[in-house]
DNA sequence: AACTTAGTTTCAAATATTGGAACAAGTTTT
DNA sequence: AAAACTTGTTCCAATATTTGAAACTAAGTT
C-alpha cells in the first residue's frame, strides 16, 4: 500500500493505512494475520500510534480505527491545499447554474481522492463525502485526469488498476483504457458511462496549471433518470470554464508572507 | 506539543504536526528555527514524510504542507469514529427545530475539536469547519466537556489552558474556570458569553456514555443580535433531549460483524 | 571574487528497533 | 479439573537504523 523503505516511520505509516483501510474497528489480531510484521512489532507500532493518538483504542471492544488527531490533521491538509480551498466559490457557482452534483478530485496513490463535493440540492455531509478514494479507470474524474497526466507517468499508473468490473460498461483492461484516454484528450473532456454505478453518470474536465500539468478534475455528476449523457454533453463548456478558472487562480495564487526567494538548488525531488 | 518518547515515530509525527500548526506552507528552514532537531535529522524526517505523502513539498516556493494522504485518513477516522457517524442523524434533526447553527465536538489533547456542524441556513464548508480546533476554557463546549470530565483528569486539562483573554468576558484564570465547572454540573449544561469573540453565544449539553463517561458535547451557538442568553436556555431542553439520545445511540451501537469475545487482559490501557 | 544563506550528503558512533521466545490471563476442550 | 488454546503483553541480546557534526553544493549578495 504505502512506499515502503522509509525506515520505521513508513513501517508505523503503513500499519496506520492497514488499520484505515479495514472501514472498521479492527482487532489486534486481525492486525496480524495480514500484516506482513511479527507479533511484537505489530504491538509496538500500534502502541506507539496509540499513544500518539493517530490510533484509538476501544477497551470494551479490545479494537482499534484510526484516532481523532487525524481529523486534527486533515484540516490542516485541506485548507492549506494549493487547489481544494481556492476551487470552492468556483465549484459554487457552477453546482448552481447546473443544479447538479459537482465533485472535485485529485488523484492520490493511483486512485481518485475526491477533495470537495457541492450538492445544490441536499446538504453536504462533510467528512463522509471529501476523503473518499475511487478506482481512477472507471470514474469519469479518473480518466481525465490519467488523460492529462504526463505520459511517462501514465503506464506506471496505468499498471496499478485493478480493473475490476463493477457494471457491465466497466472497461476491462488496459487497452481499452488507453484507447479512451486518447478520445479524451481529443475532446477535452472525459464521461462516466455508468462505468462504476449503474445509472450514475458523470462529465468531467481537467484542471491544468499553467505549465500544463494536471492538477486534478472538476466533474458533473447526474442520474440516468435525470440527465442523458448527450444532455451533459451540453454542460461542457460552462465546466471546461469552470476547471480553467480554477487552474488559473490555483496558478496566480500564492499564500501570503512567504518569502519569494526560490532557492532550493536540486529540483530533481519527486 | 504530540507526546514525545514514542521513538522516531514520535519525533516524525512531531514534525508532521509542526508543519501542519504554521497554518501555511513553510519552507525548510523555518521549521528548522523552532524545531529541536539537527538540519540532517530534521531533513531525513520531512524526506520521510514527504515520500509518503503526509507532506506535499511544492518545488516553485519550496515549502512543505501537510499532504492529501491526511485527508483520506481523516474520512476514515471520521467514519469509524464511535461519535461523529452516529450522531450525525439526531444533530440534523435539533439544527432544524431550533433553526440555529449546531455543534458537535470533543476533547483532544486538552482542546475542543469540533468533529461536526450543521448550519440549517448555509451549507457546510467541509474540512474548513469540521477538524477545527479551539480552546477549552473559553467555549461552551470546552467548559460543559471539562465540567464532565473525571476529577482526576480535569487539573490536569486546567494546567493545559493558555486563559488567553480573547475577549473582555474571557475567563482569566484557572479558578474562575472551577467555579464555572460546579455551576456547569449544577445545572446541566454550559454558555459561552462572548468568551471567545464578541458577539457569538452559545449553550452546550455534554454527552454522557451509559458509564458516565463524558463523551463530547453538543451546542447551538448563536450571535447577540439574533438571539438572547436567556433565549439560548429555553432551548436546553430540546438540547439534552438531542444529547442524551446520541448518549444512548452511541451506547448501544457497535459496529457489525466484531468478534465480540472481549479477552483483553490488562484493561489499564490509557 | 569573496561571503552569506539554504539546502543536501557523508559516515562513524550511539541508539532504537527487531523478533524469537517466554509469559499471563482468560476460554474452550478433553 | 486439568490440559490445550487463543489473545495479548513483556524480555532482551543481536542487529539495523537513526543520529548529528561537519563537509559540501549551488545560488544569491556584498
Amino acid at each position: 500500500m504505502s512506499e515502503l523503505g522509509d525506515g520505521t516511520v513508513g513501517k508505523a505509516l503503513d500499519v496506520l493505512d492497514r488499520v484505515a483501510s479495514f472501514g472498521r474497528p479492527v482487532r489486534f489480531s486481525e492486525l496480524l494475520d495480514d500484516a506482513p510484521y511479527p507479533k511484537a512489532t505489530l504491538y509496538r507500532f500500534v502502541q506507539t500510534l496509540t499513544n500518539q493518538r493517530m490510533l484509538a483504542y476501544d477497551a470494551d471492544t479490545c479494537t482499534y480505527s484510526p484516532g481523532v488527531r487525524l481529523v486534527r490533521l486533515a484540516h490542516s491538509a485541506w485548507s492549506q491545499s494549493s487547489l481544494a480551498p481556492i476551487a470552492r466559490p468556483e465549484l459554487e457557482r457552477l453546482a448552481a447554474d447546473v443544479g447538479e452534483t459537482v465533485h472535485l478530485a485529485q488523484l492520490d496513490h493511483a486512485q481518485v481522492l475526491y477533495v470537495d463535493k457541492i450538492n445544490p440540492t441536499r446538504p453536504v455531509h462533510m467528512f463522509s463525502d471529501a476523503g473518499k478514494v475511487g478506482p481512477a479507470y472507471c470514474t469519469g474524474i479518473g480518466k481525465t485526469i490519467l488523460a492529462y497526466e504526463h505520459p511517462d507517468r501514465v503506464e506506471e499508473l496505468i499498471a496499478q488498476q485493478s480493473f475490476h468490473p463493477f457494471t457491465p460498461a466497466t472497461l476491462a483492461d488496459a487497452n481499452s483504457l488507453r484507447a479512451e484516454l486518447v478520445e479524451i484528450r481529443a475532446q477535452g473532456h472525459g464521461f462516466d458511462r455508468e462505468e462504476h454505478e449503474p445509472s450514475i453518470i458523470c462529465i468531467a474536465a481537467p484542471i491544468l496549471s499553467r505549465q500544463g500539468r494536471v492538477l486534478g478534475a472538476v466533474s458533473i455528476t447526474a442520474t440516468t433518470q435525470r440527465l442523458s449523457l448527450a444532455a451533459l454533453e451540453k454542460l461542457a463548456p460552462r465546466l471546461h470554464e469552470a476547471a480553467d478558472k480554477i487552474g488559473a487562480a490555483v496558478g496566480s495564487w500564492r499564500f501570503p508572507d512567504i518569502d519569494q526567494r526560490p532557492n532550493c538548488n536540486r529540483e530533481d525531488r519527486q
